[in-house]
DNA sequence: CGAAACATCCGCCACT
DNA sequence: GTAGTGGCGGATGTTT
């Protein structure tokens, strides 16, 4: 069974800490879905105190920590203090012996201090973006994504980003058949990450541009049964193409024509999940002009077919009703 | 399935 | 000099 450890500090941040504890301490074998081994490892002797009033006794340490197939490194207590040396150490014998780390929020700071995120992309909590490129210049800090995937080590932005990052995890892991019995379980948006993508452009643009490129792209969610293309949207918000396609890619991290395309698979998802319509009515609805066209572009963002998506959603969800061959 | 028509996107560059 | 704009060409991907 892979066995995920997550390190627990003193004044831990008490929902970055329940986020992996939910999604790979949970037994949803009865949905289907394979278990993992959750290991709590104390960084410091106990007992260790949330910083909103409560304390817990956590079970292992950081011997335990080194061992683990994945590691979680939850948001760091202070990014103005430097995480303690054992933990550091830890986290490079963990990462030469080929163990996955993956940082929430804040634990960016740590894997950083201990030189892990040298010469990578990363991401972190947008209020400390600026702090972590400043204090580590070796590293690529993108502030405008839920979260970055390098491979053997992984970072992910503010709070709720550590959840699409964890089943992210579980997608790796399972695949996306599995990541959606997840998800649903949460009660959390089945994660929108296609097959090859390294990061997910945030949900919301970062507006450097006074709103014409999110209101076009509110303007486009209203319409989205609609065949529109870049150009309208561009026309729409009163920008030439050019300008409009790079205001885009500054503010909402990707560009327009993929990013209509994601919203048009979500719509997809969505319909496919509530209602028992035709393939073939589905793919107007979204915007698709054909229903071989919304099979292309929903197998590369979701992973599976349409079919096989609304049958693991709409009955008990086997883990196996739709795998990816 | 493949070919032709169409859309997207990015480097380049002249221009403000 | 620096920063942003927007048209163009063509490689690449999408739709018919």
């Amino acid at each position: 069974m892979h066995t995920v450890a997550v390190a627990v500090y003193d004044r831990f941040l008490a929902f970055e800490l329940a986020v992996p504890c939910e999604v790979f301490g949970v037994d949803r074998s009865t949905m289907g879905a394979p278990n993992y081994r959750l290991l709590l490892c104390r960084v410091e002797p106990g007992p260790l105190h949330a910083k909103v009033g409560y304390s817990i006794e956590v079970p292992y340490d950081l011997s335990t920590l080194v061992e683990a197939d994945t590691i979680i490194i939850p948001a760091w207590r202070d990014i103005d203090e430097r995480p303690p040396e054992p933990l550091l150490e830890a986290l490079h014998d963990a990462y030469r012996g080929g163990a996955r780390i993956a940082s929430l929020c804040s634990g960016a700071f740590v894997l950083a201090a201990a030189g892990l995120l040298d010469g990578r992309r990363a991401t972190t909590h947008w209020m400390f973006a600026e702090a972590l490129a400043a204090r580590f210049p070796r590293v690529q800090v993108d502030p405008n994504v839920l979260y970055v995937d390098e491979g053997q080590i992984l970072t992910s932005a503010g709070t709720a980003a550590g959840i699409d990052l964890c089943l992210h995890l579980v997608r790796l892991d399972y695949g996306q058949a599995v990541a959606n019995i997840f998800a649903r379980r949460m009660v959390v948006a089945p994660h929108r990450d296609g097959g090859q993508a390294q990061y997910v452009p945030a949900a919301v643009a970062l507006d450097a541009d006074g709103g014409a490129v999110s209101r076009a792209m509110e303007w486009a969610i209203e319409r989205i049964d609609e065949p529109l293309t870049v150009q309208n949207l561009a026309d729409h918000a009163g920008l030439p193409l050019r300008t409009f396609a790079r205001q885009f890619r500054a503010s909402g991290g990707t560009t327009p024509g993929q990013w209509l395309l994601r919203q048009r698979v979500h719509a997809a998802q969505r319909a496919l999940e509530t209602t028992d319509a035709p393939v073939e009515r589905i793919s107007q609805q979204c915007g698709f002009g054909t229903a071989a066209s919304l099979r292309v572009h929903f197998r590369r963002v979701v992973g599976v077919p349409p079919s096989a998506y609304r049958q693991a959603f709409r009955h008990g969800a086997h883990a196996g009703d739709a795998t990816v061959p």
